[in-house]
Order: structure tokens, then C-alpha cells, then sequence
DNA sequence: CTGAAAGCGCTTACAG
DNA sequence: CTGAAAGCGCTTACAG
């Protein structure tokens, strides 16, 4: 049970617990500790199998090694490969990553965040909530690195990684004008962050650009909250209450997911009937038939700027935000 | 930065942080701190907010309120949904998820192991590659609980949760044949691991009572770590070779994934050409068309069997391994 | 070149 | 009814 500590090292060894800690954290040189010595504790330390404690370690110097992960929902394929790739990226640094599901529910989230903290993770990755901008400015103010991804608050000065959700919906709806469709439906989410905002600004700004009058009517938004029951009922009576829809951008995946389904119980043959894009990509929209043109977010690229960004804040906290946003990738396919 | 620790509410309070902690650990009661002291220690510590350092805690006691979570492949829609299902119930109980991927790969899984080890979870939920056996018998001498998913060691005597993988692929076999199909292959992967062997066995098992002659030319086995490419062009090569098959089962759910693709390229009609079943259910064989029959896990039972189990060892362990095998859904669809 | 000692923030056996 | 003290396993400023 009990673990072997520097102190059976130590005694092993003849030396003091000082010196081998001083060896096994590679200051022999700078302490000045003789070769002889040092190799003899390096023996041992191997022989024993010493592993260092931690906990102990992060008591007396404040650091744990361990990075706080809060995502929208692990479960979703977006956050679930991400996660891997970020768990792949910190581990090269030897940091192992607690990870936590807010439901983009802000009273989920604080508690998040308040378990985090007294675990006393060195740093913080936070898919925020609407309402968290307060938590994530007091946050800062503990001196431990904050990368927010997915998105952001405008109005906070933060480090994140996003995507450029406006470029990637532009894209998508100038893809469906250019196709020769003119009715273009956009099923969102109710929500006014900003990556919401930005996918419907992109939108409205490709129908601008084309000369095609904007129409309320033409947009659905629908409570995060909703299961995928409801989800289904409400975008089958949107798409068939709005008269001459002849495309529909849905602006998450598991919206996407929803739609295909909400179509596939209503007998519309997508692609024909109706052009269909996904944001984000999924085995679902690939092999789909007929296949769903999706944007893609570039999720190994994303994963790897926050845990370098956040590397990098945690080694020597720069002055300005490092505020990334990677470009989505649109691949079209069957559905227009 | 400096969080507010026991001792600055105990000179609030006037008293000594023994007290202090005895009250805050709902202790008062049993050392007989009187009420008026006990009352004024809660008030400051609600007031400063005080959080308990859990590293010091974990230090002194050896528990960290921590588990580890190791999974073949966090980003795989099974695990993942699980790792989401067990994150909510261990949060029920304070307690936080360190999770990793092996990739079935042993090498890996053991510096998993090692990490949580010294890291001082004080329990482990492991989904174990095929040598691990050595590894699960020493981590049991430690005296912390674990509890072993998706698959185990018939060797090893160990807590477990699985799905009755034996079952599964007898109903799905014994279904295919009821509809008729008498060629039925199966792909699979090259492991002898006991979810995967039962897998096997269910298929076979199915063929004998049904009075069909099994034929070694209608197993594919594939090795897990081919990328989807591979395992896409493995998969059509087997179809196409294979004289007169009429049927496919695909024993995993990126297997199933890589089938349709692979049949898709093939250009053959799912549920016409060729009946096709996958284990574990996915949003693309809900929604492909024509929708696929699956053999689908229960997830949430899973992921709370497992969860309640860990929790029971690690109040009193029991004498004997508990081991849970749940029944697998044969949900019938389109494809067959 | 090496070690004794303090301290990180808790818990708990012991004493009164 | 309450407190002084030891100790969990480290790191590090200080001393020699």
C-alpha cells in the first residue's frame, strides 16, 4: 500500500531527503551535488521505482499538473474529439486533464468551476455558459491561465481558440446561393454568444452580398434545453409551415442530426427537395446518403493551439490575450 | 492567489484549527465542540467561503476524491457517452474523472496506470488491453478498487461490468437468420480479448442451432490499428471475394461505421443486396438509409452499474468480485 | 558539496 | 468541551 518516498531513498542512499530531491528534479549541477552521489540516488530511485507523490508536490509548490476541461457535453462527438486530441497534447507535457459537462447550464458550470478550484488545477479550458463572463473575469484575477474555446465574450479580454464561425456560414450559405437556391432556412439555437451570433451574422451578410432579402421567417431558433424528441417536432413544423423552403443550414451538429431526421420522417429527399448543410462534421453527415455538405471545424488544430496556448501561459503569462480563430473548412457534398 | 485556509478562520473564530476542522468535517457532534462555537465556525466559513484544499486533505488522509478513467478511445461515441454518463453519477458522490485512451494499446495503458497511480486516484475504471493482466493483479494488491468495463480477464478474478456480448451476437445472428439470410459473415478484430471471443462464440453459437455449416472464409479479422482507409478497403476486399453472401455483421461500432462506407463505395443496396447488423447503436445507423439494425448497449445502466460498484468498494470492499453483465437491445431496422 | 529545518493545509491521536 | 502537536511527502531558503 504505502508508496516508497524520498525518504527511503534517502536512507538507501546515506544522504539527506534534500539532496535526493535536489538530484531527482535535476539540479545535481546547479546544487552542485558530486557525480558520484547523484548517480548512486538515480540508482536507486530507478531500482525502487520512485514515483514522487503529487499531492504532495502540489502542497508545497502550489502546482498539481493538472488542467480543468469544461466542455458544452464530453458526449458530443465535437467536444469527445477534441478532448482526445487536447488529453493526447497535455499529456506530452505531463499534465492529465479533469474534465466536466456544463450542459450550457451557468449554475452547472460555476459548480465546475468551483470544484476545479479547490482541486487547485494549475489551468483552466472553459467552453463557456451564456452568463459566465463574471466567473472567468474573477477567475483571472487567481493568476492561473483561462483559454476559453468554442467561444467567447466580447466584452471580456481573454485568451481563446475558435473557429471563424461568421467565414464558415458565409461560406455555406454563398455555396447554396450559388447552387440556385433562393430559400434558404437557418435553424439555430436560441442563444446570444457570440459563436451563435457570429454563424447567424454570416448568414445574413451572404444573402446581403447576394441581393437576397433577409426573411424572419426563414430562421428557427430553439432552446439548448430541448431533447431530441422535441427538437424533431419543432424543425419538422418549422420546415413544413414555411412555404417554398428550398434549402436549410443548421448551425450545430446535433441540430444537423435532428434536421436529417426531422427530413427522413417527413419523406424529403434531401438534396433533391431540399439542399441540406451541417456545421460540423460527423460519420452521420459523411455517410449519409445522400452524403450532408458540412462546415468542418479543423478539431486536431484546435485541441493543439489551446494546449500550446495554454502551455505557454502557464510557463510565462504574456501581457495581451492570445486570441486564435482557425478557419473552417466547407466540404461539400450530395445534400447540395 | 492565496486561498483562505482553517487557520485564518480559526483566529477569526478564536479557537484552534483543530476545532475548526472537527466542525467543518461534521464532527462537532461527536467531540462536543458546543454549538455556539460550532455555529460561529460555520458562519465565517460560509462567509469567507472557505474550500478545503483537497490536495492537504489527500495528502493527510490518502484519499483524493478522484477517479481514473481509462477507455479505449475517449473519442469514440461509446466511450465517450459513457465518460458522460459516470462523470454525472461520480459527481453525485464529490468525486472528479482523470480519464485516458490506450488505443488498445498495452504500452500506453500501462503509463496510464502509472500516472493515476502516483497521481493517488483511489480508484480505477479501466477498460484493459489484451496483456494488462499482470498490471490489474498488482493494482489489486494496492488495496484501491477497480472495476473493469467493456471487457475482462477470465483469469483474473475482478469486479466487472460488461454487456452480455455473447447474447448480443446470438440474437443478431439468430435475427438474420429468421430473415431468411443463410451467408452470413462477420468482421471483426484480430484480439483474443473476451468480448470480442464471446462476440465470436454468439455467432457461431447461432449458426449451429440453426443447423448452418460455419465457414472460416466468412470471418474477417482486422487489426485495431488500421485507420479507417485500411479498414475500408479490408472490409470491401472481403466482401467482394466472398462468394454469395447474402448477409454481414460488423462487431464493433467503428467496424459498422467502416462497413457502410465500405458498401457504399461498393455501390451495393443495404437491406436489398446484403442485410447488415452492427454492435452498439450510433446516430448514423439510426439515421442512414435505410436505417441499420444494431445490437446496442445500454449505456446509462453501464456507466451507473459501474459507478455505484466503485462507490461500494471504496466505502467497505467486498470479499468476493462483484461482476454485472447486462443484457445488450437487438434493435431491429431497416438494413435486415 | 551537503543537510537541518521550515512549511504547504489539512487531520487526528492524545492530553487535559 | 477544546487545543498543542505530529505528520502526510515533498521543496527550498538558509547555513555551513
Amino acid at each position: 500500500m504505502k508508496g516508497i518516498s524520498i525518504k527511503d531513498i534517502a536512507k538507501q542512499a546515506g544522504v539527506s531527503p534534500t539532496t535526493v530531491s535536489f538530484v531527482l528534479n535535476g539540479k545535481a549541477k546547479e546544487k552542485r551535488i558530486s557525480d558520484q552521489v547523484s548517480k548512486k540516488i538515480q540508482k536507486i530511485a530507478t531500482r525502487l521505482k520512485y514515483k514522487p507523490n503529487q499531492l504532495a508536490r502540489g502542497l508545497r509548490t502550489g502546482k498539481t499538473k493538472t488542467i480543468g476541461l469544461i466542455v458544452e457535453d464530453i458526449a458530443n462527438n465535437f467536444f469527445a474529439s477534441l478532448a482526445k486530441v487536447m488529453e493526447d497534447e497535455a499529456d506530452k507535457y505531463g499534465y492529465k486533464v479533469l474534465y466536466g459537462s456544463t450542459e450550457d447550464n451557468t449554475e452547472k458550470a460555476k459548480g465546475l468551476l468551483e470544484v476545479l478550484k479547490y482541486r487547485q488545477v494549475d489551468g483552466y479550458i472553459i467552453t463557456p455558459t451564456k452568463n459566465l463572463d463574471k466567473e472567468i473575469e474573477l477567475l483571472k484575477t487567481t493568476g492561473k491561465p483561462v483559454v476559453l474555446m468554442d467561444r467567447y465574450f466580447p466584452h471580456v479580454s481573454s485568451h481563446y481558440v475558435v473557429v471563424d464561425n461568421f467565414q464558415g456560414t458565409y461560406d455555406a450559405t454563398s455555396h447554396l446561393i450559388q447552387q440556385g437556391y433562393r430559400k434558404i432556412g437557418i435553424v439555430t439555437i436560441t442563444s446570444d454568444q457570440i459563436q451563435m451570433k457570429d454563424r447567424m451574422d454570416g448568414y445574413m451578410a451572404a444573402l446581403k452580398d447576394h441581393r437576397i432579402p433577409f426573411q424572419k421567417t426563414l430562421v428557427k431558433k430553439l432552446p439548448f434545453e430541448l431533447d431530441r424528441e422535441h427538437f424533431t417536432t419543432e424543425i419538422k413544423h418549422f420546415l413544413t409551415t414555411v412555404k417554398g423552403l428550398d434549402a436549410v443550414f443548421f448551425a450545430t451538429n446535433y441540430l444537423g442530426i435532428c434536421g436529417i431526421e426531422s427530413l427522413r420522417s417527413l419523406g424529403w429527399q434531401i438534396g433533391k427537395k431540399i439542399g441540406v448543410i451541417s456545421f460540423d462534421d460527423h460519420d452521420l453527415f459523411r455517410l449519409h446518403s445522400p452524403a450532408i455538405t458540412c462546415v468542418a471545424q479543423p478539431i486536431p488544430a484546435i485541441g493543439k493551439n489551446i494546449i500550446n496556448l495554454l502551455m505557454q501561459e502557464l510557463n510565462q503569462p504574456s501581457t495581451s490575450p492570445q486570441q486564435i480563430v482557425l478557419a473552417p473548412e466547407l466540404i461539400i457534398r450530395e445534400s447540395t
